[in-house]
DNA sequence: GGTGTGCGTGACAGCGTTGTCATTTGCGTG
DNA sequence: CACGCAAATGACAACGCTGTCACGCACACC
């Protein structure tokens, strides 16, 4: 099957390749019965514009880069699901590229990228969206891109985030309502802000109940289920032992359970667990676990419709917050007495 | 910053675009000081080739596909890795597409996917590999392609695939062995061949040991959790219980174990239950859940290794069998007093 | 009836590469 | 020192489309 051309369209509508194009494009000033003949010889040699040819003419790929560089796996699916479906919506296509480099070899592996594929624009997620160096690069070179939960400060790019201070702090509220005082905290990544900022949110409603984290009630994860197992393990061997565990994502919370119930922790009769996110893990584990809903496909759908009306009219839309939502499920439950 | 073009670089270098265009692609015939010369301009203006120029004027996109329609996202996750990785090496990209559609609309859609994007092939991942006017198509017009996990049956395309059948018969006579006879079964999604062998291979084991799975201990599943959910609290409503549960993948084990520890049963003193895949969750789930280590990402990464040979040479290599293996973990223990 | 206007259409030059083929260069040979 | 041959290089078309601009034509206007 040799490949069909717009010259072979053109030749069976009796018409110019110009006019073919026009018809493709839906421009127009073309005679309904001619876009009408366009549009039959179209489908009689099942034609289908080759993509390559028209982005090296135009000047528009309609093809958006996704960039990532993420632990965690449903988070990531989430985002990517999300940014697809909205390509698809718009007729755009998605490139899916991983990036693990840092500083300037990240800057110049990125910006080759974009180059060479003729991206008309790009998704940046965390924590890639936080480097303050590809970030400039970006702007400098005059590359489109969405920015997916930078962190705070403005931006004069399209952006969205979720407002992860008050999530955390909403659930730390939960947490004490339930009448736990002793509650242990697990960070994620300190590279993403997120991290960051569900600690801060911890902390201020911690604070406005008077209380502080006491000293080894707060450590270091990395938003793996392995840190969640690490940081359990730590934290599940002081005594007393916490009443609550606030790991800041699903997987690490995961890793919190196992390790509960390893050592015969019952929960949430001797420990209550919280998570982050509500990934497909939360509701597999056992008990189920009491989370933040993070709108992770939502976040994505909405910076690529940004980013796709940027394109269009040149004009930054305002920074979009998605709503989260607090999710109580079975792994939270009263201060034991 | 105007795009830098191979015209820049020949200006640069002294010398023609095709000289440059020789480097670039590494042909021979090109003297090591011109050489030289040319890599030093391209340094010097970091210059990046077009990829879409060069696949529109060469006839090779270096572009894979790479299509599904998979439930199971940690599977997929694993097999889309796996195709990137050694795409990767080759110095190709991988566009990576999903198709719900089915029959002649599936086919259309493929097919004007591959020609619209220049595709040199594509990766065809289960349930999509097993369709036969897909394949039928595909190798009608000559589309290259290689496939995951078809089934049985002879092909003339490149092919990967894991014996499901041993590897089911394994886990069932590692359940055996436990002193298990009363197993019940979840078969998974029927649109998958992986399914039906893996219900082969349970069926097998059991007749080696003159038993036949009573009625009522085989439940139709479809791969996902919700359908292990589901066909657990069938199992476990009856009386007497089974001793054993072997859901044939760890999406569904993850909704049985679950559903047990709703129903207060214990795992594995009650209850044994054994997974397939060795996903991600196998791992957080407790008991850790005993397993067959699927391997999605060799998977993946062979048939795109296939491929990617077929393309160069034109050679069909014989199919590859990727080895698995069985996991015991916990969640499988002997059978109750 | 000449002129301006705008719609519908086509000719043709790019877009940034590779492929084909012609041409030049360098070097060993008689 | 001329000659021949292979190695090195270049000119130019081609890939399949869109952008630019020009052209022809119908229509309304004064």
């Amino acid at each position: 099957m040799s490949r069909k051309t717009i010259h072979d369209v053109a030749a069976a509508a009796g018409v110019s390749i110009k006019t073919v194009s026009r018809v493709l494009n839906d421009e127009t000033n073309v005679r309904p019965d001619t876009r009408a003949r366009v549009l039959a010889a179209i489908d009689a040699l099942q034609f289908r514009p080759s993509l390559l040819a028209r982005s090296l003419a135009g000047n528009r790929s309609h093809t958006l880069g996704f960039i990532y560089d993420d632990p965690s796996v449903h988070h990531l699916t989430d985002l990517q699901r999300g940014a697809m479906a909205r390509c698809r919506e718009a007729g755009n296509r998605l490139l899916v590229q991983p990036f693990v480099e840092r500083g300037a070899e990240l800057v110049r592996e990125v910006v080759g990228f974009v180059t060479q594929t003729h991206l008309d624009g790009l998704i940046v997620t965390p924590p890639l969206s936080v480097l303050p160096d590809l970030a400039a690069a970006l702007e400098e070179r005059g590359i489109a891109h969405a920015r997916i939960a930078p962190g705070d400060g403005a931006t004069n790019v399209p952006t969205t985030d979720m407002d992860d201070v008050s999530a955390a702090r909403e659930m730390t509220e939960h947490l004490l309502e339930l009448g736990h005082r002793d509650i242990a905290f697990i960070i994620g990544h300190p590279e993403h802000v997120s991290a960051h900022q569900r600690f801060m949110g911890f902390r201020l409603a911690m604070e406005a109940h008077g209380l502080l984290p006491p000293a080894g009630r707060v450590v270091q994860g990395a938003y793996s289920f392995e840190s969640g197992v690490a940081a359990a393990r730590k934290l599940l061997a002081a005594r007393p032992r916490p009443t609550a565990i606030f790991a800041s994502n699903d997987d690490m919370a995961a890793g919190v359970l196992l390790t509960a119930h390893d050592l015969g922790i019952a929960v949430p009769g001797e420990l209550s667990v919280a998570g982050f996110d509500d990934s497909f893990i939360a509701g597999t584990l056992w008990p189920r676990l009491s989370t933040v809903h993070q709108p992770s496909f939502d976040l994505a759908y909405e910076a690529t419709g940004q980013l796709l009306a940027f394109l269009k009219t040149g004009e930054v839309p305002p920074r979009l917050r998605v709503p989260h939502r607090l999710v109580v499920r079975a792994s939270t439950g009263p201060v034991p007495a």
